[in-house]
DNA sequence: GCTTAATTTATATAACTAATTACAATCCGG
DNA sequence: CCGGATTGTAATTAGTTATATAAATTAAGC
């Protein structure tokens, strides 16, 4: 085990991982080699041992790793050996989709509560939870110890509603507004705005406009 | 101008520019600096100069950038200056969520189709859409010169959602489904999964175990 | 039981990619 | 035509991924 720092690339593919690793042990799968997993998941089988062993020699040699064992590490770099509470704000459209994802959510993380600011939309139920008011949310993040925050309001709401999440001591927030929030260091904020993926995409469209005119070979699978 | 390859990383940006000179814009602000940008976007100046420069010298020493002709050029650059067709699979509550989103995308990608397999869904109107039945997909991409797909069945069906729109000629797919997506080198193809973000975001929470302070302790022989 | 071959991890090193710093070149207002 | 502002880019630093290899493990042959 080493101390270095882990980087960003790192613990965005130990999600990854973890989900496949999921998947075999509910196959019943006990070992997995690097290699497999490289395969499965379009990864170089080296950058995967050497993301794992950043945190611990987990693998045998000559064997590979075993699955459960794995996945308790992995969960526990993660901080998913523990319930792990969160709060939505926006009750839209965006916002239903992702209370009921919750359901799916094998790990540890749950939406606990809703909030919005539309009257006509407090009171009413998504999923099993009922939306709040936003005057209330200061409360709930404290007495329910929320850490986490999920932010799917217009973007010219976003910053104001992160400002109030962190007023009441969140710790992370994921942003769905397309608009840059601005926080103190200790806060982390990822961004997952899918509009940016979408434009971005656009720019890998052939337009003929260079070399790469036209190779169509195309099949199936 | 250079002829380098560009990286995915002043891909990914370049939506993130657009998006914030939209907005300078609309404010009728005529001239912008990389200084200004940067402060905005929480970029360093001096990568968002070096950004734009791989794709022309659009700036003016001593005076920045002019807004609506760096507008023109991202626009250009990421493909958008002519209309983009999307088409949808999946009409659960995030292809919902998502394709109400259309109407608010200012930039020339739209969403023109949503399928789903779900014959109690088909019919039913999404936004401005009438859900097609899955067997209309490939006359449906082909007539309607439908080029970017997205993703938004549940996991199991991912992939075979994917091999159809790519026999049906899609060039890009945006994946919001949990899986990686196996495809030919020449389609692109983003993860939008949420899940991932939000199960990375865990791991910098602050369990007061900070230094690592961890066992780990591995007993030698 | 011993040896050899086939795997597979862990890690050192190298190669590559990306971000930051530093600064010369340029531009405009006065 | 001087001074402050700002770009474009070279040089540097930082970060990430890939390659190469030693060490460990099992299994098979004899």
């Amino acid at each position: 085990m080493k101390s270095e720092k882990i980087s960003e690339a790192v613990v965005r593919r130990l999600p990854v991982y973890l989900r496949y690793l999921n998947d075999l042990n509910k196959r019943e799968v006990s070992t997995v080699s690097s290699q497999e997993l490289g395969l499965k998941l379009d990864l170089n089988p080296a950058q995967i041992r050497k993301d794992l062993a950043y945190f611990g020699d987990f693998g045998r040699k000559g064997i590979g790793y075993d699955v459960s064992y794995l996945i308790e590490k992995i969960r526990h770099i993660l901080n998913l050996d523990q319930q792990i509470n969160a709060v939505l704000v926006g009750a839209g459209n965006l916002g239903q989709a992702l209370s009921n994802y919750n359901l799916y959510l094998r790990e540890n993380i749950k939406i606990v509560a809703v909030f919005d600011e539309n009257p006509t939309k407090v009171g009413s139920r998504i999923s099993t939870l009922t939306v709040q008011p936003m005057d209330e949310i200061s409360d709930t993040i404290k007495s329910r110890n929320i850490r986490i925050g999920i932010i799917t309001v217009p973007d010219v709401e976003a910053q104001n509603v992160a400002d109030r999440l962190i007023a009441a001591g969140i710790e992370a927030i994921l942003n769905f507004a397309p608009t840059i929030l601005k926080a103190p260091a200790n806060i982390r904020i990822h961004a997952a705005d899918f509009t940016t993926d979408l434009l971005s995409l656009a720019y890998y469209l052939d337009n003929g406009k260079d070399g790469s005119a036209d190779d169509g070979a195309q099949e199936d699978k």
